[in-house]
DNA sequence: GCCGTTTTCGGCCCGACTGTTTTCAGTCG
């Protein structure tokens, strides 16, 4: 069993706790879930091993209950708290605004089950009856449920970043203000983000809110109150804004950002040096003496710490570094040198070489690496051989018309069922480099799958292993693989790992960026572009390497042009 | 249910906004 259905287990738990009205409980199972979550390692293992203790938040009761759950794949106390309430309640549960209590509410007085039950009992208003309940209730209630239905679940970050961007430079500038970011899960560069953040420093908050709520791209006007206000843009992202005075933008941006769980830290340390911190400020409990507030430097620094950069703020041993002066120096955009994932017309990208490494040159990037699919996937126009040939030749003309950009011709090349290349390795030997590929049977039992890719590492022809665990972010769950068997093979055969950018991938995950600099293996970060366009997801690429703590050295494209050109020749 | 240089019980982050309340409970982040 995965980290990620473990934890969905404890949440489901939580909320049915919720649920039945308990106290404390649901956010231990929260807390738990959070920790499974973002352990580095497989939670079969911990298991295995007879760690379970050992993870933040999980204590006697839930590791006998993980014991149960590992060991069976069932677990007897879900069944039953499962059999209380009928499953829909759950969903209704996920219309905003509408929480257990309320779910709970309607169940035992209208004996609502499930979202079409609960459709049917609004529009025959049998709600209003209700006490606690008005006819604008109804109205939220309607609204609630077509968003859940028409839910996909959480946004990719690289979907909302843009649209962030631009709500906040509408802000900025139109507001005449200086003091606006981003906030919450999109500072921090989550892969994916439930809504828009957004913190504003201003002593004329109303004029801020008069700005924001006539945004152009807005549906709906959420909430609007004088320091906060929601609003749905037309793609139906949700953004929030909450203005605090300017003397306070600091305490707030760093309160809005989080974590949760990062927070709470920086609170206990707080209440130990008798202070208290919340959005306004950093303060004396006792006389309520301002302490920091103005900027994060100041506030981290009052309370004995480095600041450090929001993508770790996730209380993964950020804290304990700080206080050590042990702060990764985290990779930069600006770090990255070049590209070595990207596909031209040849298969299914839509620029050609020339047009691409035009674009590169416009980026300071110093080299480009091209590497079209391999003949298996034929879906997306894999060349034969014949055609690689043929590619070889392009490339070299487009090095000699682009001069500053050195291109290098490799190949995203298929791995086969049995971990051999879908290339000869004749024909390999004759490219700059091989990116090797696991795009077919993703439903091998882990042990073979393992194997497959092992095989593959193995080829003196491959340089980096592309996308390693295959998920897609809201499609697909990683394949079955023995992550830090592969990681360390990849090392011991000085093969790269792919930090594959593309906004659906980011995969390696933040939590295996971790992993890997832990066992010494070298990562690349590559936009495995199919256009122009795309190369900007180097972004989320590169972000996803600082939440997972990578510095500049540990990633192969920092280097210059000179040094990859000798370790491509290996 | 977890946790502990204020330990084995008694805490658990805390403030803003909404709706329908005539003073506050529920929800959210």
């Amino acid at each position: 069993m995965r980290n990620a259905e473990v934890a969905r287990v404890l949440y489901e738990i939580a909320d049915l706790l919720e649920l039945q009205g308990v106290n404390f409980k649901p956010n231990a199972y929260r807390k738990a879930a959070r920790s499974i979550e973002n352990l580095t390692d497989d939670i079969e293992q911990v298991h295995k091993e007879d760690k379970l203790r050992d993870i933040p938040g999980v204590g006697d009761a839930i590791a006998k209950k993980l014991d149960e759950l590992l060991t069976t794949g069932n677990l007897g106390y879900l069944e039953e708290l499962r059999k209380q309430f009928p499953p829909g309640l759950l969903q209704i549960m996920a219309i905003p605004e509408l929480g257990p209590k309320t779910a709970v509410h309607l169940y035992n007085e209208l004996k609502i089950t499930n979202l079409d039950e609960l459709k049917k009992a609004v529009e025959e208003h049998r709600i209003q009856g209700l006490k606690g309940f008005g006819p604008r209730s109804e109205e939220r209630i309607l609204q609630g449920i077509a968003l859940v239905e028409g839910r996909t679940g959480r946004m990719l970050l690289g979907r909302a970043y843009p649209v962030a961007m631009q709500v906040l430079e509408y802000v900025r500038s139109k507001a005449n203000l200086e003091k606006i970011s981003l906030a919450g899960s999109l500072r921090r560069m989550k892969e994916t983000i439930g809504d828009i953040d957004l913190i504003a420093g201003s002593d004329d908050a109303k004029w801020v809110m008069d700005v924001f709520t006539t945004y152009p791209e807005v549906e709906d006007v959420i909430m609007r109150g004088p320091t906060k206000s929601s609003l749905r843009l037309k793609g139906g992202l949700q953004v929030d804004l909450r203005v605090v005075k300017e003397v306070e933008y600091g305490a707030a941006l760093q309160y809005f950002t989080g974590s949760k769980d990062h927070n709470i830290v920086l609170r206990q340390m707080a209440i130990d040096k008798g202070m208290k911190l919340n959005e306004y400020a950093l303060s004396m409990k006792e006389t309520g003496a301002v302490v920091a507030r103005e900027t994060e430097e100041d506030i981290y620094k009052a309370l004995g710490l480095e600041i450090m950069p929001p993508e770790i703020r996730e209380n993964r041993g950020e804290i304990e570094a700080s206080l050590q002066h042990k702060l990764p120096k985290l990779i930069e955009l600006t770090d990255i040198m070049g590209d070595l994932h990207v596909h031209t017309k040849a298969s299914d990208g839509d620029a050609t070489m020339e047009e691409i490494a035009y674009a590169c040159k416009r980026r300071g990037y110093e080299y480009v690496g091209f590497t079209d699919h391999s003949k298996r996937l034929g879906v997306a126009g894999g060349l034969s051989v014949e055609e690689l040939r043929g590619s070889i030749d392009v490339a070299r003309n487009v090095s000699e018309l682009v001069p500053e950009v050195r291109v290098f011709l490799g190949s995203e090349c298929e791995i086969l069922e049995d971990g051999k290349l879908d290339y000869p390795n004749g024909v390999l030997k004759d490219l700059d480099y091989v990116i090797g590929a696991v795009h077919s049977k993703f439903n091998m039992p882990k042990k073979e799958m393992t194997d497959r890719i092992a095989t593959a590492l193995s080829n003196e022809n491959l340089t980096i292993l592309a996308h390693p665990t295959g998920r897609k972010l809201e499609q697909r769950e990683p394949y079955a693989v023995d992550v830090e068997g592969i990681m360390q093979a990849a090392k011991d055969n000085g093969v790269c790992l792919e930090l594959d950018s593309f906004p659906e991938r980011l995969d390696l995950n933040d939590v295996h960026c971790r992993q890997a600099k832990d066992v010494g293996a070298t990562v690349v970060i590559d936009s495995d572009s199919h256009s122009i366009a795309q190369l900007d997801f180097m972004t989320f690429g590169v972000a996803t390497a600082r939440r997972g703590w990578l510095e500049k050295d540990e990633v192969l494209n920092t280097k210059g042009r000179k040094q990859i050109e000798a370790f491509l020749k290996k």
